[in-house]
DNA sequence: ATGACCCTTCGGCGTTCACCGAACCATTGG
DNA sequence: CCAATGGTTCGGTGAACGCCGAAGGGTCAT
């Protein structure tokens, strides 16, 4: 009965065309003005604070005021991940004609962007598969991966931040989250996120100005081929 | 954009308290009829049905007429995961099928029954479960059953009178029944009653006096076992 | 201080949608 | 045949909620 009830109330929040559209732009990972929302929802600076206010109340997002701002991202990876699942169901709904219609209309979306903090799209999925095909990662139950000893040794060898990451302890450490355009899972939790780190630190990709759209440079893509044996 | 309004309207369909009800009863992986879900859901039949409909429509559930009766499932393992998710953000998790009233009103009926004139309940589900497991047994589409090479020689190791069941023509050669009370296919068609048949005449099984209930005696038990490596 | 900017709270309006009563098919059993 | 059961469709009603205008409280500049 409770978890019936808290159900239908966290979906409910998402239910709405307006604040739907913000979740959507904080799938970027990153915080943005309350105006900022408002404008992407495409409504009024009041409607948007009082859908900020529910959301935040409901624990799905997380507030910040700076200065004259009121900066709001998404509370942790388990709503981004959730959104993501939605939003992966959201692709089958109508099958051929609309979809390949839809999918063309953003390629470089499904190509690379961020979902929340780690990688996803056609390289999020070459990594992961990378991966999972070396050995490095292994399932482990139906939501987590279990990083391997040879993986240990491949994020040192490349440089990902494993202690970093160990260090968050409020946080799954290797997430299966599902893809929405791939259809498949990608590596989420701190590990993808460090994982994410190194590509935007090493120039292997970056974050377009706006929106969750992902650029893989040239190095990225050598990088890609020479670290992963993947090529995208 | 079109992926933002997707997610708002599969949101919102499980965003209403009486869909998420429903939903949530889903989550066993079974199938459900519809008077099942409006009672779970709280609601008249009337309403239920347009919930259903609306579900079914945006490919969340799949529906299957059977008898008077209608029975809805989950579409995909991706819907109980999107559920899931969300489930998760609330802390709590799915919870584990519950057991109606119904249920436990006739555990004989349940064991072992005659739906039409084949096997049915966990006695059904074991045989079938047998043939689909050592390979005898493939799923044809979504209503039938196509019996392999080594399940020909099965039926004629253990004395099912395959000819007399392919002799007609007017009926359904290997059909998937839905299962009342264990919610899943079991074999029907002019085979599930070949194979009853040989239930009966082998003294394995034996029609109550009154109702659908069937026994299963000591010497079908040991034939479950012997012949089909199941037990119950 | 004064204005400009950002955000929130309040109140009233309008649309949407979940709900049920009633009536209408379909299947089954006697 | 008819009665019973399960399910759906239709129409009208009521409540919930998203929306904006107006007003108020912070914060930063000049």
């Amino acid at each position: 009965m409770t978890t019936v009830n808290a159900l239908s109330e966290v979906a409910a929040l998402m239910g709405d065309p307006a604040r739907a559209a913000m979740l959507s732009l904080l799938m970027d990972g990153r915080a943005h003005t309350a105006s900022d929302l408002a404008l992407a929802a495409g409504v009024t600076a009041q409607t948007a604070s009082g859908h900020l206010g529910r959301m935040t109340e409901a624990n799905l997002l997380a507030a910040r005021a700076q200065g004259r701002n009121r900066f709001y991202r998404l509370a942790s990876g388990d709503v981004a991940h959730a959104i993501e699942s939605l939003m992966a169901l959201a692709g089958t709904r109508a099958q051929p004609a609309s979809r390949s219609a839809a999918w063309r209309r953003d390629p470089d979306l499904r190509f690379c962007r961020t979902c929340y903090d780690h990688l996803a799209g056609q390289v999020g999925i070459a990594v992961t598969d990378s991966l999972t095909q070396h050995g490095h990662l292994e399932p482990k139950g139906s939501h987590d991966w279990k990083l391997t000893a040879s993986g240990e040794l491949f994020c040192a060898r490349v440089g990902v931040d494993l202690a970093g990451a160990r260090q968050t302890t409020t946080r799954h450490f290797a997430r299966q989250c599902l893809d929405w355009s791939e259809r498949r899972p990608h590596i989420s939790g701190a590990l993808g996120s460090a994982i994410a780190d190194t590509f935007f630190k090493k120039g292997w990709a970056e974050k377009l100005r706006r929106g969750r759209t992902v650029r893989l440079t040239d190095s990225g893509r050598r990088a890609l081929a020479r670290d992963f044996g993947a090529s995208v």
